[in-house]
DNA sequence: TAACACCTTTGAGTGCACTTTAAGTCAAGG
DNA sequence: CCTTGACTTAAAGTGCACTCAAAGGTGTTA
């Protein structure tokens, strides 16, 4: 029940960020940690959740100003659960469009790779440019 | 037949890039631009096509310093292009591993979108937390 | 004639997110 | 006793990709 504690060396490997990263984090106010009589920090498995957290959220494009502001919002309490809600919700949407971009971008390159391919082969015409053999697929725009 | 010709600031406007950024990736090797009798720089509908593809390969995350060992290959002829498909394919990969890895982040995100509907409408719990709301989801390890 | 868009080189500034260094202290473990 | 790992503050450095400024030049358009 009292859970085990970490200290910084030990979490940071835990949750896969340096030493510095923490206490620079801990500076920006994104994570708290406590302290022991000698003023070391230490942490719990609810911070290890914590982190885990905001890392999904970095990972999905949030910026550390934004997550700064999640988390002085969390700490107003319940009632700034709506603009919570509205941050991640654009969070969200941003980062289904940049997947859409780069799924678009990554199509391109897909057809660069097959266009290599048919050179290689000769299944495409040494003279064939690669804006030539695009033009085939320009139904892409219909999508 | 001969083909417009655009200088900096028209051609910038047409690739959305700005007239630095362009003067920049001619100095970093990424693009050629001709010259009239006064030197002033000119671009043709080639170089939008160029441009757009670099773009591409940006767009999938490609850095500056690989996209010039692109230019750098494709310098060198048809030879290098074994070189450049590997180049291409990795990038492919990193950015369908990126793709993947922004999905699994996001798919917490809209967990947690919807614990905070759930303690708005008051269908979950005031004293649930989001971390034991998470573990019903738990089959997704195993996806 | 003046404004405008371009040209040159060189170097500095920006923003983000760390990352490291310096210089000193402290306490537990082998 | 010495190494290891922690602590502090403040500041500098890194990497990337621009972005802008300074200072002086040329050619076209209103």
């Amino acid at each position: 029940m009292a859970g085990k504690k970490y200290r910084i060396g030990e979490f940071a490997k835990l949750v896969g960020l340096s030493t510095y990263t923490l206490r620079y984090y801990e500076d920006q106010g994104l994570i708290v940690s406590q302290r022991d009589e000698n003023s070391v920090r230490y942490y719990t498995e609810n911070d290890i959740r914590w982190v885990g957290f905001i890392l999904h959220l970095k990972g999905t494009g949030l910026r550390l100003n934004d997550l700064k502001r999640y988390v002085r919002l969390r700490a107003e309490g319940d009632r700034t659960i709506p603009e919570r809600r509205a941050m991640l919700q654009k969070t969200k949407d941003d980062a289904e469009a940049d997947i859409a971009e780069l799924q678009m971008h990554l199509k391109v390159l897909s057809r660069k790779i097959d266009w290599y391919d048919g050179k290689v082969d000769h299944t495409i015409d040494d003279s064939e440019s690669f804006h030539d053999y695009l033009q085939q697929f320009n139904d892409t725009k219909g999508e």
